[in-house]
This record gives structure tokens, sequence and C-alpha cells, in this order.
DNA sequence: TTACTATATTCATTTGTAGTTATATAACTC
DNA sequence: GAGTTATATAACTACAAATGAATATAGTAA
């Protein structure tokens, strides 16, 4: 599991988020995300793997705050790209039924 | 599939980084990546699925081109992050022993 | 001690997907 | 037409990982 792996699970990215604002315990990303705890602890397992965050335990609960710093290895990736993306809006997310048709047209 | 799972794979995105740099066709994908080629092919697809690349037929040869606006996905997401990361050299990939010793260290 | 709270782990099941082999399709050459 | 080249797809295997239910661990409180 690397940074990319971590970051294609949308909960996982909500849950990085959520972290990035600000330290949360398991159970405020419960609340949050109403994901079950299990699933949580995880994806904070996984998170924790490519050290996208650290712990910090403080009685029962475990503060988990963001680092940062493996983020370098996919900005590392996309620079080159950049210089192609000045400026531009965010792409809307690919509707799968487009997708296909483009899929047929362009396969013909 | 979104812009992310598709990033997700290293050898698309060592595919996406061939094409970034020239159009190239299957069989160049096949000989510079050592990939076979259904298992080129069928990463294309993906690609194609996610709007990352286009195809340009031209006789037997398909020419894959880049299209990098689904880019704009990770940019998005990565934003809030980059003030983080200002000057960071690139995180070294995190071995794995490493990453469980951490683990284990920080579950005790 | 017991009970409770917070979190992690295990297990079983399912889903997704990477890779291989074999085959299909389409365009080209002869 | 046959043979060849370029690419895509299908069927298969193997494996990683997502999910949910149950359980384990660890700290706290009484």
């Amino acid at each position: 599991m690397d940074p990319f792996n971590a970051l294609a699970e949308p909960n996982r990215r909500r849950l990085l988020e959520a972290i990035r604002q600000a330290p949360c315990t398991v159970n405020m990303l419960v609340t949050r995300t109403g994901l079950s705890q299990p699933a949580v602890s995880k994806h904070l397992k996984y998170l924790r793997q490519t050290n996208l965050v650290t712990v910090k335990p403080d009685g029962q609960k475990r503060w988990y705050e963001l680092n940062a710093t493996p983020l370098t290895q996919i900005e590392a990736f996309l620079k080159p790209y950049r210089p192609l993306l000045r400026n531009r809006p965010v792409a809307p997310e690919q509707p799968l039924e487009l997708a296909n048709r483009i899929e047929k047209d362009t396969a013909s």
C-alpha cells in the first residue's frame, strides 16, 4: 500500500480530509463519516502504514494527526502534468454511461 | 474507476508517463514497459474509461494521447495539503519493515 | 474485582482487478 | 483469397482489499 493506493479509496480520502482539518479520535471519525467503527479502524490502519497519519494515544482515546509528507510522492508524479492544467476548472466526475459511449464510439 | 484508482496502479502510472511524453501505440507501450500486450490493452481500457487518454485510430495502429483534464480532480484534492508540503523533498517510499515497526511501537 | 468505553483485530464473505493464455477483430500485404 | 500485424476481448487464476459480524485488547470508573 502506497500513498496512491491510500487515496484510491473514497472513504479514506474523507477520513484524511477530516484529520487534516484537525486531529480526530476514531469515534469522531465514525460519527462524521457514518462508517462502522471497525471499518474506520481498518482504513486508519492503511493510512498509518502509508505514514499519512500518526497516532497520539491519550488515555482510551487515540488522536490521529495528519502527516502530509507521503503526499510529496503524488506531487512529484503530478509535477510534469501541472503545466497542462493551468487555470483549468475541476473536471466533473465522468458519468459511467458517458464513459461507455466514448468507449464504444472510439472502438468502432 | 476514477482518476485516483487509475493512478493507484504503478504500471498505469508508467503507461501514462510514456504517453505524456509523446503519443504512443500499444506496441510501443508493450516494448517500453515489458508488459504483455493484453495487459497493456487492459490498462489502457481503464485509462480510457477515466478519460485520461484518448485514441486516434491510424490504420492498424491506435495512437494513445494524454488528456490531463481528469487530473484536476486529484489537484483539487491535494490543494489544501500543498501548503504543508512547501519545499519538501519527495518522501522515500516507506519500507514495509519500517512501517510495521512504527505500527507496533505506536500500538503498544 | 466488575462494568464500561474506545479502539483494534480476526474471520468469513464478497468484490475488484492484475496477469496469463487463448481467441477475436480489423487493417494491411501478398 | 491467405497470411501477417496490431489491437482488443474473453476466460481463467490468483490475490488484495472492502465489508460486516463477532471478538479481543486496553484504559477508565465504580
